[in-house]
DNA sequence: GAATGGTAAACAAACGTTTGCGCATCAAAA
DNA sequence: TTTTGATGCGCAAACGTTTGTTTACCATTC
């Protein structure tokens, strides 16, 4: 039914490696040839079979997501569509199309992998699942499929990532806290199997300590990635004897909850009580008061994950490589710092 | 390198079709010979190659994403991913894998889409874009693609569709807001290309009309679909003579604009203004105050496209459907319907 | 004992490309 | 005139499956 390239060719009076030479701009075919053959591929209307082309070329030009297996967290968090972004961008540039993962009915990310790689449906993946076992590690190794992850690999596994020095932009949030005055911080985490939540609760605690101030465990709550989970989590810190006068929230979606609950239970912010977030969503300076948080550059993190996935599926011998992207603090209203100038 | 089906075949001592029967379940095989193939598949680490299937099959189970041009609007605004959740979680229920299909470097609609089913890289596509222009869907037509189209077409085109009711439901907050007692209501709206904004201003438009109420051209304004877009709407009706006491948003986006300008200018909602927004996105009733808004269920839009999507793919024969997913107003605090239930 | 029927598996063609190799053709050099 | 070297193009194999048709085998039946 539909047109290929057998059809151009004989229609041009061609074989069909010609009729694919053309497409691929070899340099053997005259230009009168060129020419008459993209003159009969327009008019027939052909385009190449991309799926034909993958089996041969034995490459897809396409990379796959491994999105978490909390999809639906995952999805309401606004660091997906960011990061995808970015990713899409220099996937695109590349020439390359763009494969979903997603897991619903218990596969799990192992049987996903394969899914979508060891059959060829993509050159390599990107995996945005940050809890990153190490069975699904040494699958992508022993298989050599090209990989990168956005995040911070749990073992000390070869493996290519892209992240932030989260335990550096912890304690840079925390310290700003603390050079604002503030003695009693708290910390409201997500899930502590995320390595991300643990680095950034170390960055929290070596700040404290440096400063000469004390951790206390009463001040630290982990709980769902979600807006929920900062509402419970800034109910729990609350109700501590000693309250804390400022909180830092390991996600502006926490720190959204967080303040909720600091509203309904009349604490003004940042009167009463600061609060630094995580991630600057671009709702972050709409909040009231618009949320000082800490702008890890996600649309970044994902057009480098892209660039490094496709650097090792072009380049297959190049080693793993990491690469950190570097965090600013957005100081806006919600820390109390008046004048961002004078810190 | 990868093991294929005649490795697994020779190993086993059977032939490539027999193994393809195993793998398809084919009654014909022996039980014995099917357990056996099996094992070797397991020992093997056996994995269909999805491209050389695809070929042969001539359908990929993949389904296509048509995101629109403006991307970075698309990505920011929170309908993208609750709209992507409801359609992964159809389309993986269904076992088909999602392709996605954005647009950055000058590639218009059809090319994208020519790259993706007319390359039978996917089987059917999923049409996000809004403003539907007529040539798309002509190339749809003419080539038989599978297509679905969230929102309605512009045109009477012969092609499904899912999407709200637009009209009612901007009738119906209009009419929510009169009978609060508002007088003059203004409406802030995206771009007038899209058929989605042009469909609740006319909404809006009626349900004054119908209250005998006058419709003040200098009450409505469009904007671009992004926070900015409401902030500076905002301004602009606040700017007016005689300004409104209320406002409906055509998107949540829009409303957390304008929410933010009402507040820039001393205006306090919903005392002093009160604002109806459009889609429940996750962080409406996080607000402050907590926003009124149209829920337009847009996981179930999701959902509902890729049923037909798929239903489309799997029934070439089946007529064009058309689905109207209903609308539940969420009445919160920034309309100022304290009590919801005297409505 | 030959014909029939049923079951299990093999054969081979297809799907639409790409690409190494070989074969003409022709002009220039020997 | 023969050799050489480009140049332009065709041949055919390969990529890894699926699937309609055929074959081999064995047990019934006449």
């Amino acid at each position: 039914m539909a047109v290929n390239i057998k059809d151009v060719a004989m229609r041009a009076g061609v074989s069909p490696s010609t009729v694919s030479r053309v497409i691929a701009n070899n340099p053997r075919i005259s230009a009168e040839t060129r020419e008459r053959v993209r003159a009969i591929m327009k008019e027939l209307n052909y385009h190449p079979n991309a799926i034909a082309r993958s089996l041969v070329r034995q490459s897809s030009q396409a990379i796959g997501l491994l999105i978490p297996n909390t999809i639906e967290q995952f999805f309401l968090n606004p660091f997906f569509p960011e990061v995808l972004r970015g990713i899409t961008q220099v996937a695109q540039h590349a020439g390359y199309d763009l494969f979903l993962s997603t897991a619903l009915h218990g596969l799990n990310d192992i049987e996903r992998l394969e899914q979508m790689v060891r059959s060829k449906r993509v050159d390599g993946v990107i995996l945005l699942t940050s809890r990153v076992e190490d069975p699904l590690l040494t699958v992508l190794q022993e298989n050599h499929i090209p990989a990168v992850l956005i995040g911070r690999p749990a073992s000390s596994a070869t493996i290519s990532w892209v992240n932030n020095d989260n335990k550096k932009a912890a304690y840079d949030a925390t310290t700003h806290l603390l050079k604002l005055g503030h003695k009693r911080i708290g910390f409201i985490g997500g899930s502590t199997e995320l390595v991300v939540t643990m680095d950034r609760l170390s960055g929290y605690a070596t700040a404290l300590q440096d400063a000469g101030g004390a951790f206390d465990p009463r001040l630290v709550t982990s709980e769902e990635f979600l807006e929920e989970g900062g509402y419970i989590g800034m109910m729990r810190l609350l109700a501590t004897p000693e309250r804390p006068s400022a909180i830092i929230a390991s996600d502006d979606v926490l720190a959204f909850g967080a303040m909720r609950a600091a509203g309904e239970l009349g604490h003004r912010i940042p009167d009463d009580l600061a609060i630094v977030g995580f991630n600057d969503i671009p709702l972050a300076k709409l909040a009231n008061p618009p949320m000082t948080t800490m702008n890890v550059h996600i649309y970044e993190l994902g057009q480098e994950s892209a660039k490094m996935l496709i650097e090792q599926i072009e380049w297959p011998a190049t080693d793993p490589r990491e690469h950190l992207v570097p965090h600013t603090l957005v100081v806006r209203r919600s820390c109390g710092a008046w004048n961002p100038l004078v810190l």
